[in-house]
RNA sequence: GGCUCUGUAGCUCAGUUGGUAGAGCGAACGACUGAAAAUCGUUAGGUCACCGGAUCGAUGCCGGUCGGAGCCA
């Protein structure tokens, strides 16, 4: 009876606080609600501004999960965050909570929402495997890949040494077939109600830009210097950021404030595509458009529907 | 004012010994199973500054016009 909801969607689209909205709404209700973060930078401590993290005070007294649990130095993977998040879910609901998954990392929310499990890992045949990709090169590896492996040869792209060294890493220590280990992705975890935002790319890109500006505003470029003796540099998710990658560009002279300014915009507009290509694809979810004044009900009515089925 | 260099895709630039052009980046679209704010693919963009001349044919050669850079005065 406390079901499943996730809010998802591109960067900028006010998923955060649409997710606060819906847990106050869910009380006036008379049930309870806390959020799940599931936004891969997010997790990091102290990396607040560029991530648009709500603050203490922002998220109105509802409880959030999964947020601030990594150092800037680890690494975050999918794999990783799966287990962590389900568990989360399931101790809510067991509680009586219904919990709202806000975030719009696309592997980490499909890992948690559909029947989603993942291959074997081995760090030293994956290391093995990387170096070899450094001298050989993909098309050499995409070769074996495709002798070991067919099926998931042409699941990949020639080109993707990415790709191809994780499904050479499975079908090294598995000696399966990568693809044919791979769940059907149309089927849920559990019920689930899918909420996206979002609304034309024109009006999205503006948005971003004027954000990016917002951020440097507040000192993002002051947090990301702070960081550094955390190990920013050093972080190999973390340092990949968008924002602190270009502050870090600044602070070491490479671009001008206002280069830097539009380099974060521009990359935060392609990411948010790369989202949308993912999420489109997933039936499940309710769109809305943030533009639209008549969103937020239509989203509570759905919210309160959901609940009482 | 004189001399030299220069004007090619949104940006930075290649190139054509004369047969109407390309790369990187950007853009649009897409793929995606242990780095996913990652990684990768596809496609669209050019009267080759403008005007005239010689040539079967000019972005390329010749002349001029208008921009830009440098040097000399």
């Amino acid at each position: 009876m406390t079901k499943l909801i996730a809010v998802v969607g591109p960067t900028g689209t006010g998923k955060s606080d649409t997710g606060i909205s819906i847990a106050k709404h869910i009380e006036s209700l008379g049930g309870i609600a806390e959020i799940i973060n599931s936004d891969s930078m997010q997790f990091y401590r102290g990396m607040n501004i560029g991530t648009a993290k709500l603050g203490e005070a922002e998220r109105d007294g509802i409880p959030h999960h999964l947020l601030d649990w990594l150092e800037i130095t680890d690494e975050s993977t999918a794999a990783e965050y799966q287990p962590k998040a389900r568990a989360k879910i399931l101790e809510l609901q067991e509680r009586g909570i219904t919990p709202i998954l806000v975030g719009g990392s696309m592997l980490y929310i499909a890992s948690v929402l559909n029947e989603f499990g993942f291959a074997a890992r081995d760090e030293k045949v994956r290391a093995e495997l990387e170096s070899e990709l450094e001298r050989v090169g993909e098309s050499e590896l995409y070769r074996r890949l495709a002798q070991l492996a067919p099926d998931t040869a042409s699941r990949i792209d020639p080109k993707n040494g990415r790709r191809i060294v994780r499904a050479l890493e499975v079908v090294t220590i598995t000696g399966d077939d990568f693809a044919a280990k791979l769940p059907d992705l149309n089927e849920s975890w559990q019920p689930v109600l899918e909420l996206g935002l979002n609304s034309e790319r024109a009006h999205l890109v503006k948005r971003l830009e004027a954000r990016a500006a917002r951020m440097w505003e507040q000192g993002l470029v002051a947090e990301a210097e702070s960081l550094i003796p955390h190990g920013i540099r050093e972080g190999k998710t973390s340092s990949r950021a968008i924002g602190y990658s270009q502050a870090l560009a600044q602070l070491d002279g490479h671009l001008s404030e206002t280069e830097a300014i539009e380099d974060t915009a521009r990359l935060t507009a392609r990411y948010a595509r790369r989202q949308m290509s993912w999420f489109r694809r997933d039936p499940r979810i309710n769109w809305f458009d943030y533009q639209d004044a008549n969103s937020t009900s239509n989203i509570m009515n759905l919210v309160t529907e959901h609940l009482n089925t």
